[in-house]
DNA sequence: GTACCGAATGGTACTCGGTGCCATTCTGTG
DNA sequence: CACAGAATGGCACCGAGTACCATTCGGTAC
């Protein structure tokens, strides 16, 4: 059969087995919690052996930290076409709200892996530390908006990411019909309102 | 009616043990690498068994991270003397520097922990970790000054730690006798001259 | 259809951080 | 001085992650 292997079947396959697994991985941490449930058992489950399931996901915990990489293309290519003379909290903003409706999008699958990363202190350190990594590439193209200052950079780039994992906190909490780039700028306004009254 | 009474001499020996073990571990990671060092080679530079390195240091990134504790109650102590009818800005601004006035004192220290923490991915999640769990608290206490609104709240003490936390690493890597707080000052005042311009 | 090559898989043995338990050795105090 | 409780060391164990090897499977060229 050759008609849809323009991807590669042997990707495909092995794309379907790599979902399968982490869907799999995620109900059982959902149930019975993520540390109380070993890599072997996983293995059992997904009727694969524990060195396959290791070579599909390097680590435990990256069967339920997301892929954010798509998004985040999104949020920069916003970025980059913000006109270069505007002020840079305005061109923040935009790319937050981009990021913000990317979210929006799979909402459902959010809420799962959130309510294991949040009863997880290592899932959530780790989830922090994609976030700073975030930051960074955000500063990095902010600091031309600033005139090379990349502590001001830092520190907006900073004040953004957290506006946005604020409102997803409670955005994963609210009804399932709340809108997340609502909830961005609402928070994004109460903070500018809050830090100059 | 024993510890507080006195000293203590077990407590107290136990106290120099404590602080030549994680010396011993600092110079270890400084000169090596985190992952390079095994608990097992520590516990025998500092002549003890593995089982009593453990009862001292319950996670081997214990050795290195800090214990910010009477640094942050000096910060809830400045938030609580703060007047009700303050902006909440103003009251956060104070505690920002009163903590940054604590962490000017033992810079040394900071300097040689952060240049092994910020090497190790592990160790830079569990800090942000950390920071997250303080942004809480003080999320909590300005909850009241921002009438109940948890959500705004949670953004600006995020703002306010993210400043601290950009301040600390331009701070760390500047010249020995910059001043936390005013680079803490600074960086508020440009972020809020970034986000209301 | 067959032969072949590389990917995918399973298994085993290992390292290392961390836990639990027990027996022994201090050490400060009554 | 004696004794309770702390401190210690040693051991056996678990789970995550790594390295390596042998086998099987799947797509492709012929």
């Amino acid at each position: 059969m050759d008609t849809a292997t323009a991807p590669g079947l042997r990707a495909r396959n092995r794309e379907r087995k790599h979902g399968r697994i982490r869907a799999i991985a995620l109900e059982a941490f959902g149930e019975r919690g993520f540390d109380e449930v070993t890599v072997e058992e996983i293995a059992e489950l997904a009727e694969v052996s524990r060195s396959t399931l290791f070579r599909y996901f390097p680590t435990k915990e990256d069967l339920v930290l997301l892929d954010d990489s798509s998004r985040l293309a999104a949020l920069h290519a916003t970025l980059a076409d913000r006109p270069a003379d505007e002020p840079a909290v305005a061109s923040l903003r935009a790319a937050l709200l981009v990021l913000a409706a990317a979210y929006q999008h799979d909402r459902p699958d959010l809420v799962a892996r959130y309510r294991i990363i949040r009863a997880t202190p290592a899932l959530m350190a780790r989830t922090l530390e994609q976030q700073t990594d975030r930051e960074e590439a955000l500063a990095a193209a902010i600091t031309r908006r600033l005139d090379g200052d990349e502590v001001r950079a830092r520190a907006l780039a900073a004040a953004g990411m957290a506006v946005v994992r604020v409102a997803l906190r409670s955005w994963l909490a609210a009804s399932p019909d709340t809108d997340l780039a609502d909830l961005v700028a609402v928070t994004l306004d109460g903070l500018v309102a809050d830090l100059a009254p």
